[in-house]
DNA sequence: CACTTGACCTGTCCGC
DNA sequence: TGCGGACAGGTCAAGT
């Protein structure tokens, strides 16, 4: 379930293994994973080069020299996986997660000049690609409403407690998955963050105090710089844009590890379900009302 | 308007 | 071994 950490991996490896290539083809199997990879849109695709690839919460935004930009978004099980140009046989790194490309969940392929491939992969659909002129992308509808990058120098722990204020009624778990709060936070690094401040999910918003959401800031940055450094978390589906894991997962203190030692005061870490998703929680560290363990 | 729930999909796992 | 159902979780539409 790629998010913030998960995409900037994925960036960082598409920056140096795309830009400047130029594309020759592009294909989908369906509508839905490219809904407007028409004819007529082609004309935007094939011959350019690509000039930069940028991220925007969990979006994957791939600028193209014809003044287009390719934006992309994961979803749950969405890939993308470069492959270069292979002189002979039909293997694949070994040192890969993904088989042989394409596969049944390959949705789109692009083609480069050179031979090589980009492939976007996903299991379940949700994902998708669309075009769209460069300087209309601040326009679409998610970026208009898209809350600021919690990694951002300029985004101060007051600002972001200021920015609680808008889901005051609600939880601390369903307000940090809100895109228009803070950007790219997920389920992973919102069970990773409260339990770093020691905050149990369920609470609300209105019911913390300013310090206690300044504290909930500073260990949303931790998780999510030292996922970034780890190459995000596999948990499933998750690669890079080479096909490999990553390890945030193995450092991990509460996420998909219920029934294991919480590792900071040894009780049992319990699953729940918290605004509709899976939920970890250290019932003794995160004191907060008693929910029925899944 | 504020907030919650269901739909979108497919593969995997668990219990019978 | 097969089969039904729960589950995975990002985002938006629909419902309360």
């Amino acid at each position: 379930m790629p998010e913030l950490p998960e995409v900037e991996t994925v960036r960082t490896g598409l920056e140096r293994l795309i830009v400047g290539r130029t594309i020759a083809h592009v294909s989908s199997d369906t509508p839905k994973s490219f809904p407007n990879a028409s004819a007529e849109v082609s004309q935007f695709l094939v011959g350019a080069q690509v000039s930069d690839v940028r991220r925007r919460a969990k979006v994957l935004l791939i600028d193209l020299s014809s003044g287009h930009t390719l934006v992309t978004h994961l979803k749950m099980t969405g890939q993308l996986v470069y492959r270069g140009e292979q002189s002979f046989g039909a293997g694949h790194p070994t040192d890969s997660l993904v088989g042989e490309l394409p596969d049944k969940s390959t949705r789109v392929i692009i083609e480069f000049v050179d031979g090589s491939h980009l492939y976007f992969n996903d299991q379940r659909k949700f994902g998708w690609m669309k075009l769209y002129p460069t300087l209309e992308v601040p326009n679409i509808d998610f970026m208009r409403r898209v809350g600021p990058e919690p990694l951002d120098d300029n985004f101060t722990a007051s600002a972001f407690a200021e920015r609680f204020q808008r889901r005051k009624n609600t939880s601390l778990k369903a307000a940090l998955l809100d895109q228009t709060v803070v950007a790219g936070v997920g389920n992973i690094y919102a069970d990773e963050a409260l339990w770093g401040a020691k905050i149990h999910p369920t609470c609300l918003v209105k019911n913390l105090s300013s310090t206690q959401l300044e504290l909930l800031f500073a260990e949303l940055q931790f998780v999510l710089r030292l996922s970034i450094e780890k190459g995000g978390s596999t948990d499933r589906n998750y690669v890079n844009a080479e096909g490999k894991r990553g390890s945030y997962i193995d450092f991990a203190r509460v996420f998909r590890r219920e029934g294991q030692a919480c590792p900071r005061c040894g009780s049992t870490i319990i699953k729940t379900r918290v605004a509709g998703r899976g939920t970890h929680t250290c019932p003794v560290c995160q004191p907060g009302q008693q929910l029925k363990a899944l």
